[in-house]
DNA sequence: TATAATAATGACTAATTAGTCAGTTGTCAA
DNA sequence: TTGACAACTGACTAATTAGTCATTATTATA
């Protein structure tokens, strides 16, 4: 086995047991057998670490899933498949799951926080994807919903199987699962959350680009019906492209169409965008 | 403003950002524009803070939630009140409410994990309480179960509130919730979270006592039909009263009891009763 | 104003940390 | 046997930490 893949191994038990910031490298190479120094030969830092570590196995687990989800011809067994490949592979990787819950929300190094939500958007994705080959335009306006509730069943389903030394029979948790999603998926009429929100939770992380404000905007555009909407909209596209309008301007035309349920979005994202240049210019 | 409620509220700032663990004590006193001495005149330790933090608001969340819940009188406005105010709740404090989410499964001091416990089962007994209430006789099979649904929900959607700059309607998703809740409480039938796995997730977590395990004990032993599992049961019953027989014989009793369905939660409790015993002697 | 009591300070200790690097060891081929 | 190269070591640095304590400042009382 090379140095790095036992390092990889022995760091994820000691990470489990105590988390991230309260093991030391010291504790790690001990763990291994090795010295201080041959621990920087594989890695040039601790985070370095830790970000091989999520990287090797959140994409097995997603690979995995998603893979029983993509290969099943959406039937009744693909929902199924999909919690219980999802539990299984916790429960293999059951040492890494604790990290992945541990650390998920705690840590604080930029790198890391992008990669969680990196694999997190992945995760999204393979859920609705299965849930749209399943119900199709049935769940049209609750499906961006439906993704959060069975996010919820594995969050805490996957807490009380990895934290608590209770024996577990993982086909009748899947069973029990897919009961409570094909009850969610048929018959929930009012979800919360919309496209909009599904969306704009996946953007607010990352920077919003200029062009994907610009996309989002010309579509508001196409949408608008009355005239005041129209014109204040494409004003803040022309400030958009080559910024002209003093703050104050901008502020009352974001008023103006933030009454529209169809520039709520827009209206918002770019209270964002220019609050953001107009503290950064100072 | 006394300094203890100072600290305690510039601490909550800083720990919703950067962690517990990533906070110093310094960058607290800096914080509140005071010394480091004065900081140990109002708290022996940095552990006393968080101490201090945790049963500050959380007693105050627990109240809160389950006033609405018990002056309800069960009507269809229940469920509203309590998903409503638990959400108010966290977003009241909504500092406090990340420190929460982020350390909650991930400190390791002994006495902070048994507090989250604490509170943790003063909420399931809320919600179990008022799903009794709600739903009487009809859940008495899943309610277990439906109380981890509901932490699911509102441990997924605080988390989507407290983290993403969405605009959120309060309203609109207790709403929502209630619709979640009530399909599944009315129409689940196989439910995963028995009684069984409740109560042993319960003590996992505190020192089984002897007298549980008596009680635990007697119950099965009244439940018990055949012979074998009856004497059994009382040959282990003697042993934990007054300890005499070999690890061995015990591993045969328990062994013997733990087909019957009655008595596998009490051979998994007394397996590790006497396992924990055995390496304690050692 | 003088005295006592309390509050607050910040330089200090001792411990721990991530990361470095001059030097040692092991392993091959010539 | 020699030399060259890579793998490895652990004492070291510089920074940071929780917590202490002799000293100083503030306030209340007589």
């Amino acid at each position: 086995m090379g140095k790095k893949q036992l390092i990889m191994e022995k760091a994820v038990e000691l990470f489990a047991q105590q988390g991230f910031e309260l093991t030391s490298v010291q504790q790690i190479t001990e763990h291994c057998g090795i010295s201080k120094g041959a621990f920087y030969l594989s890695f040039k830092s601790k985070d370095e670490l830790i970000i091989a570590l999520i990287d090797q196995f959140m994409s097995q687990m997603i690979s995995d899933t998603d893979y029983q989800v993509t290969k099943n011809q959406n039937d009744e067994k693909t929902l199924y498949e999909f919690y219980f490949t999802m539990f299984k592979s916790s429960q293999k990787h059951s040492n890494f799951a604790k990290i992945l819950m541990k650390e998920q929300s705690q840590s604080f190094n930029k790198e890391l926080v992008s990669k969680f939500h990196h694999y997190d958007r992945l995760l999204e994705k393979t859920i609705l994807t299965m849930m749209e080959g399943l119900f199709g335009e049935k769940i049209e306006n609750t499906k961006h919903d439906l993704v959060y509730c069975i996010k919820g069943f594995i969050s805490i389903y996957s807490e009380l199987i990895l934290f608590n030394n209770v024996p577990v029979n993982l086909e009748q948790l899947a069973h029990s699962l897919v009961e409570k999603t094909n009850l969610l998926a048929t018959q929930i009429t009012t979800p919360f959350v919309t496209k909009e929100i599904f969306q704009l939770k996946r953007l607010s992380h990352e920077e919003v680009t200029k062009d994907q404000l610009l996309e989002i905007l010309e579509q508001s555009l196409s949408e608008a019906e009355e005239l005041l909407e129209q014109e204040s909209l494409s004003l803040l596209k022309q400030h958009l492209l080559e910024p002209s309008l003093s703050q104050v301007l901008i502020e009352g035309l974001l008023k103006n169409i933030q009454g529209y349920p169809n520039c709520k979005w827009i209206a918002y994202l770019l209270r964002n965008y220019f609050a953001l240049e107009f503290t950064e210019n100072k």
